[in-house]
DNA sequence: GTAGATGGTTTGTGAAGCACCAACCATTTA
DNA sequence: TAAATGGTTGGTGCTTCACAAACCATCTAC
């Protein structure tokens, strides 16, 4: 063998992301579970709590889920009343969607009990790191949000901000 | 509304993780497809490449599957050649599972070709920063390996290290 | 040495998450 | 008025799993 010029190893997170949400998921599983709750309904929620009220298609852009989906799941968040659809007043073929004040507390309450989740799989990681990580993840999906390659090719331009906005949900465990 | 006492909100990782291994994962698929991979096998190769030989049944417990799906996983990635299953010799039940010369030069092939999918999904994040989440997300994988819990359980003591070797493979794209 | 536990394998079965298609309504835009 | 668009419903099918059952090889304990 040629012994290859070691110098730069490919660093990617891609596969190191995919094994810890994993793990991660199946941790919270059983925690959800008496909340009423799936992961996706819990990223979901996330998402729609950044992203403030948008439009179901967006949502299902910034999901990368298919639209029909979306509905389905939408369907689960609103039935227990955590989320609202509404009708768009500028485009009334749009239903809005947004958190509702339950959909917050809900939320807020889910991820106190993730916690046990989270310690159990970021156990390796120290308070200081797990923010650190916690901050990047949610830059990183801040950014990529409604995928702004698209969203340029739509001419749109809902690339610019999206990103710190302070976290405003109720905070008490 | 009681307008809460607002102090401390959950900064929870799991969903964010969540949603940014879908995007990545869907990304990923249709860069690893041309190199004949799946986004679970890239998982599987990453692990083994920090796990040097270890048994299908902590591979199992690493990867949090099944074992009887590790089987045919191992099945597909052992037909390629990636990886090699050999009988222990302290332990003739067991199976030594390795990544070959030839698996470790393809995984790094598809780390290079991930690039692309990074870019998109981590395009929010600087170099820097990447390195930094990278960092992070590779201890906290380390640490909670085998379950540092199960492992005490058992009475063994593979909890302390693990963490931070060299990644060695040959790193030219 | 024999019994029972353990690691691995095969062959199912079934559930969940999801993409995709088709048809449809309401609304907006051309 | 005719597309195009956002949303909804219902259906199909694929993939990824978990779980069960039956089996072989091997190890451990009695």
């Amino acid at each position: 063998m040629p012994a290859a010029p070691v110098d730069q190893p490919e660093h990617r997170s891609g596969p190191l992301l995919d094994h810890l949400a994993r793990r991660m998921r199946i941790r919270s599983e059983s925690v959800l579970t008496p909340l009423g709750l799936r992961p996706r309904h819990l990223v979901a929620l996330t998402v729609l709590r950044d992203a403030g009220g948008i439009s179901q298609r967006d949502l299902a852009g910034t999901l990368q889920l298919d639209g029909t989906n979306v509905v389905g799941l939408l369907n689960d968040l609103e039935a227990a009343g955590l989320v609202e659809r509404r009708r768009s007043a500028e485009d009334r073929r749009r239903h809005v969607v947004e958190l509702t004040e339950h959909g917050a507390t809900r939320l807020n309450e889910a991820e106190c009990a993730l916690a046990v989740a989270e310690d159990d799989v970021l156990g390796a990681l120290e308070a200081g790191e797990r923010e650190t990580l916690y901050t990047l993840l949610r830059r990183a999906s801040a950014g990529a949000a409604g995928s702004c390659a698209q969203a340029v090719a739509d001419g749109a331009d809902a690339c610019g901000e999206a990103a710190t906005d302070e976290v405003d949900s109720a905070g008490n465990c």
